[in-house]
RNA sequence: GCCGGGAUGGCGGAAUUGGUAGACGCACGGGACUCAAAAUCCCGCGGUGGCGACACCAUGUGGGUUCGAUUCCCACUCCCGGCACCA
């Protein structure tokens, strides 16, 4: 045996004899349970980062742990290899996107396997191969057959300068990242899934899902099921004539009335305090009223300047102009007057809402600001009300006054009171709402999964039929961000009708990447498959533990699980829902550094490429180019990414140390759900830990192996006169030993916390280390000790613990060895430690029989030194005693 | 703004069901080995006071519940993730 470890001289040899061996490779017919893990695919960005380290080394050690406690266990991978970075690439250097991506999927599957983990290569899958894809397309055929997929309207971000469409993360401050152009809104036809018809099935069967409480809330949340009345506001009767005169746009959702404005409130209890109600700019009552108002017409076009991410319209100051147009209370006919404001969203609700200002803090903002009646109607146990300023309890529910014959009532009364009288009125009744939107999967991008769509001057939009499947993305083209390259390609968009034959061009949209990773996880079980998926789906799924980032909680989980129950609806798969188990990790955040370039984008800086200034307590002030000194903006820290060139490569580490010290130094630093911030000071200490683990190993091997200690067997050197009782330091070591064992298989499987599992072997290997006995039965014990610290540290770093394991256990593989059995005998103890406590402070210690009774206990503790002392002569008030842990008198 | 989460020594973290705060590491300081360096090994290492035994303080801030709170409750501060076209 090698007397130094030697990462660089074991870590291929032990991959090269894994790869010989096909030892990752998973059967579909295995007569053990099965074991899904998986973690979520990478973007093939161009290098693995920290994060993804973090993600599959945690996914592996799961494989190892399961598959050393008997299941057949299966770790796939494969690349989200669609998206908007690879076009982004092309701009930037010319390069195709299709090859920029095979090239960056070809490096890092490299990557993939110089970190050693277990992963199943023949099942791989990029979303960008036709034979992938071809799949979203039929599916989507499929589900627009069953009316789950339809087209309308939805409104995106417009660069007026590249005239294209931007994505979210492409605004920066309302305005384009290239251009520095401020961005609009604009509305174009798109394709949407109906998940909505799924939300009551989303929502009730999370309650089944083993997944952190956290996230199984925050999917509530935004399905966000409420109940609540919809009813009309009637159209007072000058502007009834005007929205009756058609000259109006009206859109198509069903959103207007011809008799009146829909709302939807589930405030109904409150409906006597409207005193305005406010429509989207988008509104077709705000697109009349602005006809011939041109104050207002350009409010509303205000409206229309700016991106549409949430965020922003929920930050931005609430503004709103009167239209002129009246509509009538429901139950009073008193005239109301609508307003157009631009916190009203118009693809929430009905776009338009009643505003209650004395019991809704954004509507009394909004009323204080432009001088609009606030009128108290809910009393909250009588306390204060005043309309100078808002005060929480305003918006709680109380009885109602000044409501008429809704007086008195509570809010549960009132609302049903409210439907009631709405409903017999015939202009409203309860309904439920969701805060969910369908999902739209439109995107005018070029690197995509092409929408299997002909738009037909006479037919109409027409599926692509199955047998002219898939419809091919052109692998050659290069993006300009003017547009997607597909709009200006007439060798891919011109076409034949398939229904009348006649001239007819093809949808030039892609999908959502979105739903290349709602289904992927099902096709690695049958990657060959000649339908979308076949059995083999049904034997490996649901996914028994689901590993990635928190980032994903809600939009990939969400729509995953849509996916899943319509491929269920469908017949193609029997599971409910996708993953059974889930692990979300923490991000791995960095420094993010920019500047604002001279046409008013933004580019990012490597925290490498830069050189800090820092306040005596090391928070960063300011930034500057290493290369030309020059200032940059600090913007805090946040997630490793591509975009923002904050990532930071494994490649480095693994050189330096090898990919199991990688391994282990991004196990043990943090628990896997905490967010860290990057950082490799402490990477030394788990390369040292490893060398230690080494010599153990060498200078027990280097004496002779034995047979491990409780059967040893006959020992070398054993005589008659040698004691096979072990010494109290064996005994207590061996304690350990079995402790340990218990507290990783907790950990590992239970927790899913490795770095208190590394402790705990650390700690092993700490008192292993103090014990200085070299006699036959103590040697046995050593072995004992030896193969399972080996053992317990396998799942976390396989390459090391392969190479001991040969010298430990020459005759047999470390992949066939089961997880260690707990030997029950040596956690047999005669006496247990207990604290003692005065007044519950730490007064001292003492040991008890392992069997001492409750009273035996405080009658001990009364008479410790320690406890007397501190109890200075006051008699004992009461004595808590918690069993096998402290005694607490108090006096 | 809304939803979810977090904050413990110089640093990463531990304390799993309300029961010894700081396990295990990193960094640092001292020592051993060495011609020297690396590596390795030993000792120390939250703060304040004390020669010391020891005492007191201390888990983001302010309150509360409890024999006992890092853990539960209330109010707040800062940070992170998500907000539907980054993936």
């Amino acid at each position: 045996m090698e007397s130094q470890y030697q990462p660089k001289a074991i870590e291929p040899q032990v991959q090269a004899q894994w790869a010989r061996d096909n030892a990752f490779r998973a059967p579909d017919d295995s007569p053990k349970p099965k074991y899904y893990c998986v973690s979520m695919l990478p973007y093939p960005s161009g290098k693995l980062h920290m994060g993804h380290v973090r993600n599959y080394t945690i996914n592996d050690s799961l494989y190892h742990f399961m598959r050393m406690k008997g299941y057949n266990a299966l770790m796939p991978m494969g690349w989200d290899a669609f998206g908007l970075p690879a076009e982004n690439a092309a701009m930037a250097n010319g390069v195709p996107p299709a090859k920029w991506t095979r090239d960056n999927i070809a490096y890092m599957k490299k990557q993939c396997q110089a970190m050693g983990w277990a992963i199943d290569w023949s099942r791989e899958v990029a979303t960008c191969s036709p034979g992938y894809y071809r799949w979203n397309q039929w599916f989507f055929l499929r589900m627009r057959e069953k009316g789950l997929v339809y087209r309308k309207t939805g409104v995106v971000n417009w660069d007026p300068v590249d005239m294209t469409v931007l994505a979210n993360e492409q605004v920066i401050d309302g305005r384009g990242w290239r251009t520095g152009a401020l961005v609009e809104k604009r509305e174009i036809p798109m394709w949407y899934m109906r998940i909505t018809q799924y939300a009551d099935e989303l929502l009730d069967s999370l309650d089944g899902l083993g997944w952190p409480e956290q996230v199984k809330q925050m999917q509530r949340n935004w399905i966000g099921r409420s109940s609540g009345v919809e009813f009309t506001l009637p159209y007072a009767a000058e502007t009834a004539q005007r929205m009756n005169e058609g000259r109006g746009p009206h859109l198509d959702g069903g959103n207007t009335n011809k008799q009146g404005l829909a709302v939807f409130t589930t405030r109904a209890d409150t409906i006597m305090g409207i005193t305005f109600a406010a429509v989207a700019a988008e509104h077709p009552l705000a697109t009349e009223a602005a006809r011939n108002n041109p104050q207002l017409a350009a409010f509303v076009e205000e409206c229309k300047k700016g991106g549409v991410q949430e965020a922003e319209l929920a930050t931005m100051e609430k503004k709103g102009m009167p239209t002129g147009l009246y509509v009538l209370h429901p139950f009073t006919q008193e005239p109301i007057e609508v307003w157009v404001g631009n916190y009203v969203l118009m693809s929430y609700g009905e776009g338009a809402v009643m505003a209650v200002p004395g019991h809704d803090e954004r509507d009394f903002a909004f009323a204080k600001k432009y001088g609009l009646a606030i009128k108290q109607v809910i009393d909250v146990e009588g306390k204060p009300y005043s309309t100078d300023e808002w005060q929480e309890w305003y918006a709680a529910p109380g009885r109602n006054v000044a409501s008429g014959k809704l007086d008195g009532l509570d809010q549960e009364a009132a609302i049903d009171a409210v439907a009631a009288e709405l409903e017999r009125i015939g202009l409203g009744r309860k309904r439920v709402q969701y805060r969910l939107r369908d999902w739209g999967i439109s995107r005018q991008r070029y690197w995509g999964t092409p929408i299997p769509i002909v738009l037909c001057p006479k037919c109409g939009d027409v599926g692509v039929p199955d047998d002219q499947l898939p419809v091919v993305l052109p692998d050659d083209m290069v993006p300009d961000g003017s547009g997607s390259p597909l709009a200006k390609s007439p060798e891919f968009f011109e076409t034949k009708c398939p229904k009348c034959g006649g001239d007819a061009k093809r949808d030039t949209d892609t999908m959502d990447t979105f739903v290349d990773s709602s289904w992927y996880f099902m096709r690695y079980t049958c990657p060959d498959a000649k339908t979308m998926v076949d059995e083999r789906a049904n034997k490996w799924l649901p996914v028994d533990i689901y590993i990635g980032g928190i980032e994903h909680a809600i939009l990939h989980l969400l729509y995953a699980r849509f996916w899943t129950k319509a491929m269920r609806d469908m017949g193609l798969v029997k599971v409910d829902e996708p993953f059974a188990n889930l692990l979300t990790q923490g991000m791995v955040l960095n420094h993010i550094f920019s500047r604002r370039t001279a046409k008013g984008g933004i580019e990012y800086f490597a925290p490498d490429e830069v050189q800090v200034s820092t306040d005596a307590e090391g928070k960063i002030l300011g930034a500057t180019l290493e290369a030309d000194g020059s200032a940059i903006d600090y913007d805090g820290i946040g997630t490793m990414s591509k975009s923002k060139r904050n990532g930071v490569d494994p490649q480095d580490m693994i050189e330096r140390y090898g990919a199991d010290t990688a391994r282990l130094y991004v196990m043990e630093a943090n628990p896997p759900t905490d967010t860290v911030l990057w950082s490799d000071k402490a990477v030394d200490g788990a390369a040292r830990f490893l060398r230690r683990l080494w010599k153990m190993v060498h200078d027990h091997v280097s004496a002779g192996v034995v047979k491990p200690y409780p059967d040893p067997g006959p020992l070398p050197g054993d005589r008659e006169d040698h004691p096979r009782e072990l010494s109290k330091e064996l005994k207590e070591l061996r304690f350990k030993l079995h402790k340990t064992i218990e507290k990783v298989a907790d950990d590992y499987g239970r927790r899913m916390q490795f770095n208190t599992a590394v402790a705990a072997v650390r700690e092993l290997l700490n008192l292993y280390d103090d014990v200085k006995d070299r006699s036959p039965v103590a040697r046995a014990v050593a072995q004992e000790v030896l193969e399972n610290a080996v053992l317990l540290l396998s799942p976390i770093v396989p390459h090391v613990t392969t190479a001991l394991w040969r010298e430990l256990r020459p005759e047999t593989r470390l992949l066939d060895q089961p997880w260690p059995a707990v030997d029950p005998d040596a956690l047999v103890q005669d006496t247990i430690l207990l604290v003692l406590q005065v007044n519950g402070k730490l007064r001292g210690h003492m040991h008890v029989p392992a069997d001492a009774t409750r009273e035996q206990i405080e009658a001990a503790a009364m008479h410790d030194e320690q406890v007397l002392k501190f109890m200075a002569g006051q008699k004992a008030k009461k004595v808590v005693v918690v069993p096998g842990r402290l005694v607490n008198v108090v006096v």
